[in-house]
This record gives C-alpha cells, structure tokens and sequence, in this order.
DNA sequence: GTGCATATTGTGGAAATCCGCAAGATCGCC
DNA sequence: GGCGATCTTGCGGATTTCCACAATATGCAC
C-alpha cells in the first residue's frame, strides 16, 4: 500500500471535494465516512497522513487520535474544524498533531499542508526502517554474542570480558569477531555508533 | 539570576494580578510593560519561562516570540490571549511555543502550566550543560588532536591515521593519548559514545 | 631572548588484539 | 543416530596498541 492521504469525514459533499482536490493535485487520497470505519482499517504500516474532521458521528476526530496514537500509530494528522476553538487547537497540536486548519481554507495551502506531512511521514519512515535493519542484526545475535557486546560498548578489555563471563579470552576473541561480522561492522567504534543512544 | 516567570504584558492591572498569583504560588514573577522592554533585558543565560501577551502596543508577543528564537532563546513560551484565534495558537504551537491559552483562564490551570515549562526549560538546561561540557572538552583539544578524534570515530588504525595525516605513528599515538586524557575517557569506544549523534 | 604550547619523531618493550588452524562438548531436531 | 547451531578452548604468530624515556622544531607572547 503507498503511500497517501487518508481523508476521514462524516459529510460526503466535503469528502468529494477534498477528494477530488487532493487527486488533481496529484495526491492519492482514501475517503472514510467514520472514525470507526478508518480504525477498522488502520495497521501500523499505513503509510501516508490523516485528514481529520473534529466533529463527526460516533467518535470523534481528536478521539480517533487519542487511540491512534495508543496503537502506535506515527501518522501526521492534520485536524479539520469548521468552528474555531483555540483549547481544542492547542490539545491537539500539544499532543503531536501535525496541523490544525479551519475550514474553509485556502486550497493551495491545504494541499501544501498535506504535501508537507507526506514528506514528514516518509522521512520519519526512512528513518525508522534504519533502526529497524539495526535492531534485526541485534536480534541475529546469540545471547552470548549479546552478552560480549554489551562487555564491548562498556569498554571493557577482552581479558577483563573473559575473567566476568568465565571463559577464555579466545572464545571471547571468536564470539567478537562473530558479533562484528553479523553486525556488518570492522571495529568496536563502528559499533558504538551504530548502536548510539540505543542503550 | 535564578529561574522565574518573565511577565509581559501592557496592561498593568493582569500584570499585577498574575504576579501576585505567581507568586502566591512560590513561583518568582517579574514583569515587563512592553516586548521591548523586555528584549533589552534578555540574554540567553535567562532561565525560567515566559508569559507572553499577543496583542500589545508595539511590539506584538508573537513579534517578540519570532525575535526571540532568531535569538537562540529555549525560553518556553506560554502565550495570553483575550481574543481566540486558531490560526495564530496553530502558528505560534508549530514554532515551538509551550502553550497558548485564552484570558480569562482558570487560575490552577496557568500556574500549572508555568510550573511544567519552568520544569521543563530546568530539564533542557540540564541537558544542555552536559552537552556543553562535552562540547568545552572537545573545544580544549588542539587541531591536531581533533583531526586525529575524528579519524579515530572514523574507526580507523592509528597506522592508517598517520598515513593520512602524513606523521608517524608515533606522532598518533601521542595526541591520540593526550586527547583521550583531555577528553576524560580510556577507551576509543567511550569516546565514541561520548560523542554519540554530535557529529 | 626566554618560556610555553604545540607538533613532531625515535627506540624498545610490555600488553592486547586479531586470526587461522584444529577440536571437544552440549543441545535440540528430524 | 546424525546434523547443525552454539559454546568452548588451545596454540602460535602477525599486528596493533600502550607507554616510558628522550629529543628536536616551530611559533607566539612577554
């Protein structure tokens, strides 16, 4: 599923408009009449960001968000509002909302807007599939590799590593050399780095 | 100058009434009767958060909120307003305001928010000197003892580094030592952890 | 000129790492 | 029982690091 814009909204005039205006804009768009019919739908893989009307039916907007964001969901939300309300502005973007815009609204500057958090959200994911690649190697380990390593990030000798395992320092030489290689890495500050602020 | 509530405002009686609250509260209030006033008292040493009215004679808080991260300012900045805007509490949160809420507020809500963003420029502060420190560490280091740091994170052999620089080994392994002692670590892998994310 | 910081190099030895070669033990799975 | 993954160890040599002792050179400030 790529990337888009996933628009939830109880009023079917506005789903077609914005609709259509984010697809002339070249914009893939998904439209949703509920917040429920959109969490029924929602995985963490979705990727893209949420266009979001305060108001609905059943639950609404800032509501879906709340449970999103409890599921883990990272997607940029940008809140649509027909009637001004600063405390209901300022709780959502506190709580990490990407945007808050009034409707009406200029076109142009929606569609940026969603263009904008288009960009965030892949960013983010680019980003996160990186850690990711990291955290698998990790997991690739043996424990007892796991345990080196550890000895490793501390700065620890492989005599002293060998002396707090109980084993010699030449199985502790082997387990190294194994971590570095399942690691992708040559020495033990290029595994520091990879592995910065991730212990 | 220990941390405080900066009050800006240009009506002298919220001035008075929020200082005496603040204070009521143990929390240290001074107040200015205009965003100049307060920008020629400013400096980045500040600490504690600031009370910002949006419209005043002159210069506006959003103005002065502007001017003030053009300055480096982490200052948290809680805005006032009398008169609900969306558009601008959209504008000011996305820049990094802490909050912005509207007058007349209840009186626990504010001082609760003023304590959480004394709190929290507290916490910034906090980090930021332990990142200063490292940072005065890495500034006492001669050129050549950076030079030689940033092949070492590089995760290259001392044989190498002397190739690239075109010294001796010897030469390496002297400012590779003085830098480790300068820096305060033993080990090529604290250093890199030390430093981990600032480069 | 003197003094200080910085940069440079050498010698030589102790300690540590790196690594190929070889091999025994345990454990779970088919 | 056999197979594979994992953990373990020893030997020996090449390579690297660590460090004390010793020394030369440059540049800047007083």
């Amino acid at each position: 599923m790529s990337a888009r814009a996933y628009l939830v909204d109880d009023d079917e005039a506005i789903r077609d408009s914005l609709g259509w205006l984010l697809e002339s804009r070249g914009v893939a768009c998904e439209s949703y009449p509920s917040a429920e019919d959109f969490l029924a739908t929602w995985e963490p893989s979705l990727a893209g960001c949420l266009l979001l009307d305060i108001r609905m039916d059943g639950m609404s907007g800032p509501e879906l968000f709340d449970i999103l964001c409890e599921r883990g969901s990272t997607l940029p939300v940008i809140f649509l509002t027909g009637h001004g309300d600063v405390p209901m502005a300022v709780s959502a973007l506190k709580k990490g909302a990407f945007d808050f815009v009034e409707k009406p609204c200029n076109d142009n500057e929606l569609v940026n807007r969603v263009i904008e958090a288009l960009k965030l959200d892949e960013n983010r994911r680019a980003a996160a599939s990186g850690a990711d690649s990291v955290n698998a190697r990790v997991n690739r380990l043996t424990t007892r590799e796991q345990q080196v390593m550890e000895l490793i990030l501390a700065g620890k000798l492989n005599k002293v590593i060998a002396d707090e395992l109980q084993i010699s320092m030449r199985t502790v030489e082997v387990h190294r050399a194994n971590l570095f290689e399942k690691m992708g890495v040559r020495t033990a500050v290029e595994l520091a780095q990879l592995l910065a602020g991730k212990r």
